[in-house]
DNA sequence: ACGTGCGGTGGGAACGCTCTCACGCCCGTC
DNA sequence: GACGGGCGTGAGAGCGTTCCCACCGCACGT
């Protein structure tokens, strides 16, 4: 009886099979639910499964099935300290998350950091260690999607990529967003609207502006523009600087709350009521939107959406079905107290 | 000419050491860094590791080492979603994060949503698809942690674990951390000092009341307590509630910057003045604490610090090397204007 | 001149699984 | 009553590593 339960390191297919008295690829065939297995066979193996406690052996099985069922999500590092108080981090892996666990299939997150980790990135994408990878809102043209898509490896970004690799992206619609806050502040009657935008090597930034700038085409406006990094103290800075570039302004749009919030405390130290004299629209509709004084009016965008449509159409890619180059999701016009 | 360099699927071991003239044996001495091989031959077989491209087969070694590289980072679903706007989770993740890519390891994220992920990530760790497993910060006695230990899983916790599971453990000093903040009250001169405290099924919430007491029975005053669950909304309600029961009170600690957001809101609708009237000091300084009006005096905590600490120690333990049963980091008082 | 020891190398087994293929059995059919 | 066709099962060959062990030469000591 030395041979018993006890933890000899875990039971292999092998030693399941031995004890329910059959071979390993019967063992195999109802591990992987396989129909072509008499009832009463399963039940035995099922049971000599349970008995034992076994767990395949994720390595071996990669070994010769080629996949790990796990994916990769890459995250500039910069992401989680610049935007560590906006949702955007959170959020997006909550979606990719989510829908990673639906399908059972693991979540290796890696953090690009300095240039080296690049190197790394691709050496372990490369090692097929993932059946796919996930790429979440780029700096500039990252050579890192189209590198990856063209050795073969499953790659979905998030935020349209700058630079002329075409990966399949998923994206919020950020021009129509910023229209729709534009137009908002047309239609209460606002004439002189400015904005501060967002870095323009980031898509998001790129985008909302252009949005910005269409709307007011439209209606005739002038432009009037300062750019912020999407930090709350950028957007004190660019507000002040806006305020000296056109002190009649009576809008502006931000292109994330986190600046609107920096904005509305320099209006508020140069004596402008918000909204009554300078309106303001944000970007976002993070949880601090409903909480600033005043609530801050803004156009919601569907982070966890985000993450789990990403998540969705790598998981598709990598089954092997083709999927559309670019799904935008769409943004909503949250009306609160600032406009 | 029909075998050439052409991607016909990744190189192996074997090619690699055709290409060079050697046997398999010496080439994988070679990718580990073995010291004994000779010079000449080292520089062969590392330019037909180049030549050819060849990146290690990650699920063939880990069949053979019984290792795979990697560790997972288990996170509570509501975790995301409550504190998705303070920055524990983008904190421990980046500590967690940079930790491990200093090491060269991988970071598996689970989020625990569903009683079912618990099984899941039972089965998980045990196929041995990690070498350890990082579980942060738990809503009351959760078995888990136990659960793998006893598995022989490498388990390090993110703040003490509830419940009679001896595990080891890394986590901020809560109590001395409330007590600093106490005592800072007392020092300004304050005398009714009430407490918004946390969930009394987290140890952070509990740990910061256990300060409180003690400060404040250390200098024979009368503690006053209402309890939030460490959201924004909860710590206005606690407010509302605290200035029923005692209308005098002239100062609060509250268990979390976010509930003190939540709990300053109140106090000024009310119409007493902090500092002057009623003295806030929070805890956690996040990134809010310097731009609420006033701004916030806080107790900071360490949270990239935290993530970074649990990563050292899980990889000590990992390496079979023994690990102090506990770590605990300091917390520090950061004064600003709310106290 | 011939053992002895050691640094360097190659061969082979093993890790735990999947998957193809061949085999045996039972049933239906002529 | 013999034969063909399924269906269910088992045997075996890998998958790409690592690691143990055996081997080979060379310098050294006797």
């Amino acid at each position: 009886m030395t041979n018993g339960t006890v933890a000899m390191g875990r039971p292999t297919l092998e030693q399941v099979a031995q004890h329910a008295g059959v071979s390993r690829a019967t063992v195999s065939r109802v591990v992987n639910g396989s129909p072509t297995v008499a009832e009463p066979i399963r039940a035995a193996v099922e049971r000599a499964i349970s008995e034992l406690g076994y767990v395949p052996n994720q390595a071996a099985r990669s070994l010769v099935t080629q996949r790990t069922d796990s994916f990769a999500l890459i995250l500039p590092e910069w992401t989680t300290r610049v935007f560590s108080d906006d949702q955007l981090f959170p959020g997006v892996i909550r979606g990719v998350g989510q829908e990673m666990e639906a399908a059972d299939k693991q979540l290796v997150l890696m953090l690009a950091g300095s240039a080296a980790s690049h190197d790394r990135i691709e050496r372990y994408a490369l090692a097929r260690h993932v059946d796919g990878v996930l790429i979440a809102s780029m700096h500039g043209a990252d050579p890192l999607p189209g590198t990856l898509a063209r050795m073969g490896v499953p790659v979905v970004c998030g935020g349209r990529p700058l630079g002329r690799a075409r990966v399949p992206y998923v994206d919020v619609d950020n021009v129509n967003g910023a229209r729709q806050a534009v137009r908002h502040l047309l239609d209460t009657g606002r004439s002189r609207i400015a904005t501060i935008a967002g870095p323009q090597d980031m898509v998001a930034g790129i985008d909302r502006l252009t949005g910005y700038r269409e709307e007011l085409r439209d209606s005739d406006r002038r432009s009037i523009v300062a750019v912020g990094d999407f930090t709350r103290d950028s957007g004190a800075v660019a507000m002040k600087q806006l305020l000296q570039d056109d002190p009649q302004l009576d809008a502006v749009f931000v292109a994330s709350d986190l600046m609107a919030n920096g904005a509305i405390r320099v209006l508020r130290e140069q004596g402008r009521r918000v909204p009554d004299d300078v309106a303001v629209v944000g970007f976002d509709d993070i949880e601090l939107a409903r909480y600033t004084e005043p609530a801050l009016t803004t156009i919601r965008q569907p982070i966890d959406g985000l993450g789990r449509e990403m998540a969705r159409q790598l998981l598709r890619l990598a089954g092997g079905e083709t999927i559309p180059d670019q799904v935008v999701l769409p943004t909503e016009l949250v009306v609160r107290a600032s406009a």
